[in-house]
RNA sequence: UCCUCAGUAGCUCAGUUGGUUAGAGCACCUGACUGUUAAUCAGGGAGUCGUCAGUUCAAGUCUGACCUGAGGAGCCA
């Protein structure tokens, strides 16, 4: 018999109604009474079990044992209207098959609250539970929307590549890719490593970025953005970071910095759209459960918005847009900065913003996403477009609540000889970047650009708190289990 | 990398000013129960108290180092 799934029982069950049917999936949680046995099956095509009702006499005592948590079924039955009152369909076992047991004494998982840590230490098995379930059909989903998103509007997608000759990426750390032998490797007369002997003739390394790359396409293709991972070999421990992470970055030709923020705007607001419009079962499980984690939480730590509120919060109010020079006004007249209740306090024109001024502008102050714009120069990246007044640069930062900065971009310099005196200053070596310069020899034009992470953007759709549980094998320091 | 906190049964956690044989709920096993909803009720088994060293008559409890995890900071997306 051909295999019916779970989401298609769920939600269009009435055609079914007295049919015979074939369901696989796993076993959530099994009752059982003298006469009868309940099992609650999930194939995870949807959030929600079914629920299988064998007749204990019509079926061997051993093989009933069996069925346990974490087991795998095939069941066959007819399709009914429940009599409990928590599901409107049940299957009425005729034929149950245990295609593969799991020893109750050894399957970690129980029907009730795991701790995210410990889940942590199974990633292999936390796929069956709920909230990675609903996480990774919404991790998919968003995936399929910002694909949508930019083809609709034309843009093309560009594979940049994953292994980079380059340093000059300039966002961080790098993995280094290499075949030569680690305990023996080559070296020439001053008794360095020699790379020509190694796989691509010269050190090599993951990517930090395609941007670079995705600014030669947009200088040809007018629209185009990537979408694939991404590396930073920092030290970094914290709930927002990975060493592999997945990044979206669009660059545009004849786009500023007022056209980059718009397109920003809009991607974001087509995503959560997106989730709201089509992960609504998983989205509101995810906000049950994070109410429920928030009521054992001190008041202070507790969130402002209910998940979905939230979501839709975004997608009514238009982004807050300031330059880097109000939100310093901002912050040195705001009542922390007065009361000397920052870290870092804000009196100095040219300081970065710390998490906590990020923080402060984006819950306290404006209360919705943020917008920040013309940066000093001496903090941003050599290939920002840098204004006329000498100081600034156009870069655009999009800070979310509890996330920071969910994205980084900019309108590109495109005068060459301003890029060039940039390049020299930060001593960049030219032969590594002979190529990117030579789009601002010929042809060039204006154009702007961002980044956007793919696992940002997935804490703030699912209201999971740490990065380590949106991502199905998350990459961290001292970790690549699994 | 820095700061703070934590590590006790398969899971979540309690364990008083150091003092006999370390506890609970869930899970598991056995039994009861005429349809349950993380079923319920009764009983049972289950522990190198993260590791190593130290202080002490005595350490889960105090001290140090290390390991692991979490939160915050920095780096950033």
């Amino acid at each position: 018999m051909k295999r019916t799934k779970i989401k298609e029982v769920i939600q269009e069950g009435e055609k079914l109604l007295g049919k015979e049917i074939n369901i696989k999936g796993w076993v959530r949680t099994r009752r059982s009474s003298k006469n009868v046995s309940f099992i609650n099956l999930n194939d995870g095509s949807i959030i929600y079990n079914l629920q299988i009702v064998a007749d204990n006499q019509n079926f061997d005592d051993e093989m009933l044992q069996k069925i346990n948590t974490g087991a795998s079924l095939s069941v066959n039955g007819t399709l009914v209207e429940s009599k409990g009152s928590k599901q409107n369909y049940e299957i009425e076992a005729n034929d149950i098959e245990i295609m593969g047991e799991a020893d109750p004494e050894k399957y970690p998982l129980q029907p009730k609250k795991h701790s995210y840590e410990f889940l942590r230490e199974i990633a292999h098995l936390r796929f069956r539970t709920n909230t990675f379930g609903a996480v990774n059909r919404i991790r998919h989903n968003m995936i399929f929307a910002v694909h949508q998103f930019f083809h609709n509007k034309g843009f093309f997608n560009i594979h940049t590549p994953i292994i980079t000759g380059s340093d000059a990426e300039g966002a961080g750390e790098m993995f280094r890719v290499t075949t030569l032998d680690l305990k023996n490797p080559p070296k020439d007369e001053n008794g360095e490593i020699d790379f020509s002997e190694d796989f691509f003739g010269k050190p090599t390394n993951l990517t930090v970025s395609g941007q670079l790359e995705a600014e030669l396409a947009a200088l040809a293709l007018s629209e185009v953005y990537t979408f694939g991972p991404t590396f930073r070999a920092e030290n970094s421990n914290t709930k927002r970071h990975l060493a592999e992470f997945w990044m979206i970055e669009p660059e545009m030709a004849f786009y500023d910095i007022n056209d980059n923020m718009d397109l920003a705007e809009e991607m974001l607001r087509y995503i959560v759209k997106f989730a709201l419009d089509n992960c609504r079962d998983d989205l509101e499980f995810l906000s049950k459960q994070r109410q429920e984690e928030d009521r054992q939480k001190p008041a202070n730590e507790r969130e402002p918005m209910e998940l979905i509120e939230k979501l839709n919060f975004v997608l009514e109010n238009k982004f807050e847009r300031i330059t880097y020079t109000e939100a310093f006004e901002i912050l040195k007249n705001s009542k922390p900065n007065k009361k000397k209740k920052f870290a870092f306090p804000m009196d100095e024109w040219g300081a970065d913003l710390q998490s906590e001024h990020e923080r402060f502008l984006v819950e306290k102050h404006f209360k919705k996403p943020v917008m920040v714009t013309d940066y000093p120069r001496d903090i941003k990246a050599f290939y920002m477009k840098q204004n006329d007044d000498g100081k600034t640069v156009r870069g655009l930062d999009v800070l979310f609540p509890s996330i920071g900065e969910i994205i980084g971009g900019s309108q590109r310099e495109e005068d060459f000889d301003k890029l060039y005196s940039r390049v020299k200053e930060l001593q960049i070596p030219e032969k590594d970047l002979w190529w990117f310069l030579d789009t601002r020899r010929f042809g060039s034009v204006v154009h702007s650009g961002y980044g956007l992470g793919f696992e940002r953007m997935m804490l703030f759709i699912t209201g999971m708190s740490n990065i380590r549980d949106v991502i199905p094998f998350p990459r961290t320091p001292q970790n690549a289990a699994f």
